[in-house]
DNA sequence: CGTTGTGTTGACAACAGTCAAACATGGTGG
DNA sequence: CCACCATGTTTGACTGTTGTCAACACAACG
């Protein structure tokens, strides 16, 4: 089986032995696409199956960065803290992402699971290990990094110069495409707060502007969680902001 | 060897040997480091010496990503654009500094010097080959990707979450921090603009804040780009936010 | 049913933005 | 050398978007 992904690289669909389970669906998304069929059990030496509950923080900002993961279902938010409480959450990672590209000696950020989530973790020694056996994967990784970065670049332009309204039609359409279908509905996993923490906004700014986005019939909000985007091309000229 | 290049942009070919100049200087501190001294004329072949102006804008968000940069001397803002005119900072580079990793297909944002400006040029298929040649670049690659995302995340803090005060607290300290000199007199290469387009704030606020901040003898302002820290750990309390 | 957590709505306040004018600074040409 | 202009910065008065505080609605759950 041969998936083709993204722009050229040409991906090994699920791995191995147990060709249903969500371990090897999603690293085949992220790290099995640069590594040889035959290799497999080798990759296997290096990473292990974590499951994590809803809620909790399984990155600690300022801790030792011993390890690297891959998120192979549900969704993690990440977030720095200050003193007095204040967050930012600097970005969502769901199914396929890599956790821990932006560390030096220690974590720079916290995660935490939103619902339950399956992670594939890595030590970074033996991550090291991997890329000197699979040049390729070095390719994926920056590639990944590289995403981040820009991804980085688009909320630093979203936080620093768009209104509430562009903040908040930017992020619909954020989620839309991630989700990766056509219907126009989305399911968001994250609450008004994580919103608003990502947003740099209150919940009361974002629950004022969903709802005046719904009143202009932009968007229908049909439950809390579930957000039908009506008029896409008028919420795109919002969000680039003209 | 000296090639001119559209309006004002001049390139200089391969510089052998020369230990002194700011081109193999600056790449002794991001390339050379990581790359053996035989192998040095290899490195020559794939990267080229350019000269910017002042105010020219080297690179143009959403072209063809056809290159990649180290900056050997000078200071260069790195930026978004909205249709409007809205502006975005994404972050400045000085010397050592590299250019063009947040990229796809397309560069995802702009960049412009700020005063004279020395840049080491290499294609990115020549890059792709020296990566190959010399496995230790792709680990330095990843190490400054790294680097810039840990900084972009601090940056989304600071815009969605710190107050007017606290952005210029941070900036200040990022500022002396980048120097690198224990003095704590810091020589700003950028104007009220920059500083205000990076900050997400007006240059009426900056203004406003540098003078309330200098009131209360936090610091001193000399000249307009020369900024006294006269209390460092009140600055840092305050950057942190408490 | 109360209780708790989450989201919504309203009244008001405040921080930062807008507009406008005065003030430096630095380069240019008479 | 100095008047002049262009550009960038500072200051003031006022406005507005978003934040704060508080009350209320609603669903989930024991």
């Amino acid at each position: 089986m041969v998936v083709q992904m993204r722009d050229s690289i040409t991906a090994i669909g699920p791995c191995g032995t147990c060709a249903q389970c969500l371990h090897c669906e999603a690293r085949s998304r992220s790290i099995c696409s640069v590594i040889d069929p035959e290799h497999m059990s080798l990759l296997d030496q290096y990473s292990h199956r974590l499951v994590i509950t809803s809620g909790k923080t399984f990155i600690q900002e300022g801790e030792a960065a011993s390890d690297f993961f891959i998120v192979t279902s549900g969704h993690a938010k990440l977030f720095a803290l200050m003193p007095d409480g204040r967050r930012q959450i600097t970005g969502f990672a769901q199914s396929g992402n890599f956790l821990g590209l932006a560390s030096g000696a220690t974590y720079a950020f916290s995660a935490e699971a939103l619902g339950p989530l399956s992670l594939c973790r890595f030590s970074r020694t033996g991550l090291s290990t991997l890329r000197r056996e699979f040049p390729k994967l070095e390719n994926r990784l920056m590639e990944e990094a590289s995403c981040e970065l820009v991804q980085a670049q688009k909320s630093m332009l979203l936080l620093g110069r768009k209104t509430a309204r562009e903040r908040l039609a930017s992020f619909l359409l954020e989620q839309h495409q991630r989700s990766l279908t056509k219907a126009r509905v989305t399911q968001l996993p994250m609450s008004r707060t994580d919103i608003a923490d990502y947003l740099g906004l209150t919940i009361e700014t974002v629950s004022r502007t969903l709802n005046a986005l719904q009143r202009e019939k932009l968007i229908s909000i049909a439950q809390v969680t579930q957000i039908t985007l009506n008029d896409l091309p008028a919420l795109e000229i919002l969000a680039r902001g003209g």
